[in-house]
DNA sequence: AATCGAGATTAAACCGGTTTACTATTACGG
DNA sequence: CCGTAATAGTAAACCGGTTTAATCTCGATT
């Protein structure tokens, strides 16, 4: 690759003019600019993006965050990575997806700051490491979820209102008479696990359910698969507790593992088991019958609102600390009905 | 942030001293190496990524190319993105997303290099200007799917058996008994349209079928979504040729179209009309009754695959050109069905 | 004719690392 | 006790850009 300083020799000018012709920061006669853009497109030359980047202190890259080790992408990510994408694009900014194993940054030969402008981070926990070393080493952030509170106001953050939304998708279920309900919550851990929780108990007990009859488990945060934990631990469920007649499953994968394990015991769903998923999209719906009744979470939005806000952050010198809360919908389909009677 | 000046100078030992304690490039005595390390934590001082790679001349980041305004990322992305990602885990390598508008980078002051080691490139067209431009570049890279004959034998990638994988498919609905075809294909100017167009043809040759009776659209590459493509082609496909039967559609997508045609014209599927998509996996999926019949086309062992050749290139000096084709499989769900007679 | 000022260009410093060529110190064998 | 080699550290050059401060040109103003 050639570099500035052969096309400023063979163009017969300085570095800095042509640097200036490339960056038109400053002005240059438009017959010197021809003749450098000509010896460059000679030379196929290409301004170095690290080069530039390190004189210029940033690097146009916005980074997407992702905790834990073998990280797979569902479709809430990829929608969400479509809205950032789409913010991206316009702006003229590259999207780094950046989730090395700790374990790998952690040996001092792979200490390196991080090559991005700003940071978008998913799944905050509740005592996030991460969200203190961003901190601590001014690189900006926004997160798609809500932090613990020792941050809250600290960082910027995009949600949905999961509290409300589970509140709200909890009551729907004791409206249809429901009275004993699994919900199969996400790892203990991650913020969203205790808004959701707060939600599920405040309706339950607006409605007066005993607390034995409002059963929570949270998703173990091991590496088995979404599916399996649904199934095991409704198929264990069930069986100590046949009076459950509803399941609320924090995901779409759960909830195939919930699907299965009712075809197991024979149950039919809606019939005598109702289901409900924090998700509208699915890979696996093909396998879903019948049709799953869910949230819409709006992730495409999420992602949107959260480059928007990092951006702007970026742009700005003040550092104003923003919240956006995002809308959800219920989509009712049809694995949700009345509980008969004769489950009593 | 501190620099490697600040830690050399806290901690009385030179630049070069410091950057070797990091590196580990060279051996340093276990006593000035704490000794710096102790001074590195305290000046929370990280190696400055863009100033490595400028020195390195080497990023440590793999990039994924896909080409066309306002992207979107399928499911078929999400999946290959996971393979190509799993790579980049195990080897410390960051992806980064490339798809920045041609409009953009067309602009002088846009122009640069790409800050990646690599990219792997998805869906080549028949006359793909980024394959010229990386191969100009001195850019390594890997294509997801066929380029055109020209690059060939100039550079690796990984396919499927498209043109064997259409013939088959085609085979199942011939001998499913329908005569009257319609294959809603890809954008002409992909190569992958071309490919399964052969198989398509070969198949319909082979058993006799009419040109008339093998009717292929392509999908025009304006922004249209592909549902509203594969509705308002069905409609008038069936309209003007009541006789087809059977459509294939070239993704899941597509297909939600053609269910929706289907619907409108008080078709049912599959017992008036069988459909067939190039995706096991889809987010529509919720939608379709019944459950779509498609194809497994292992996007995720795709990006796998690709990733690992492409980190082989970049490690050996010898740039073999490689090819990787990654087998198919057909799932049957229920969108297909033998032809009835009395459709005839 | 002298002064001023705007515009265009350049040399040199700088961004923050890595690497090379060299020096100083210690260890060892003969 | 000396020559040689191995080891640890350093100063300076380098990676390829951007930017600052200074210089030079030329037309307009007084």
């Amino acid at each position: 690759m050639s570099t500035i300083e052969d096309v400023a020799k063979a163009s017969g000018v300085s570095k800095g003019t042509v640097s200036s012709v490339f960056s038109k920061k400053r002005p240059i006669s438009k017959e010197v600019s021809e003749r450098v853009l000509a010896a460059a497109k000679e030379l196929n030359y290409k301004p170095n993006y690290w080069a530039r980047s390190l004189a210029n202190k940033s690097t146009k890259i916005l980074g997407l965050n992702i905790p834990g080790e073998q990280f797979k992408f569902s479709q809430f990510h990829l929608s969400l990575m479509n809205g950032v994408l789409g913010v991206c694009y316009r702006h003229g900014y590259r999207l780094l997806v950046n989730s090395l194993p700790p374990s790998y940054l952690s040996q001092v030969e792979h200490w390196v700051s991080d090559p991005v402008d700003g940071e978008i981070m998913l799944d905050p926990e509740n005592e996030d490491p991460r969200i203190m070393e961003r901190i601590h080493g001014q690189v900006p952030i926004v997160l798609v979820g809500r932090p613990s509170s020792q941050y809250e106001s600290k960082v910027s953050y995009v949600d949905n209102d999961n509290v409300g939304m589970t509140e709200q998708i909890t009551r729907y279920l004791l409206e249809l008479g429901h009275r004993n309900l699994l919900f199969l919550n996400a790892p203990k851990h991650r913020t969203v696990a205790g808004d959701r929780e707060l939600g599920f108990r405040s309706a339950c007990r607006e409605a007066g359910i005993p607390e034995t009859h409002q059963q929570i488990v949270f998703k173990p945060d091991i590496y088995r698969p979404s599916n399996e934990f649904g199934y095991e631990t409704t198929m264990k469920a069930l069986q100590e507790m046949p009076e459950i007649t509803a399941v609320i499953a924090d995901t779409d994968t759960m909830a195939l593992g919930v699907y299965k394990a009712a075809e197991h015991l024979g149950m039919t769903i809606p019939d005598q088991l109702s289901v409900y998923a924090f998700s509208d999209d699915s890979t696996y719906s093909p396998e879903f019958t019948p049709p799953l009744t869910g949230v819409r979470l709006h992730a495409e939005q999420l992602g949107r609102e959260a480059a928007v806000i990092l951006l702007e952050q970026l742009s700005k010198e003040t550092k104003t600390v923003k919240r956006a809360i995002v809308p959800t919908e219920m989509v009712i389909r049809s694995s949700c009905t009345q509980r008969k009677t004769f489950m009593k």
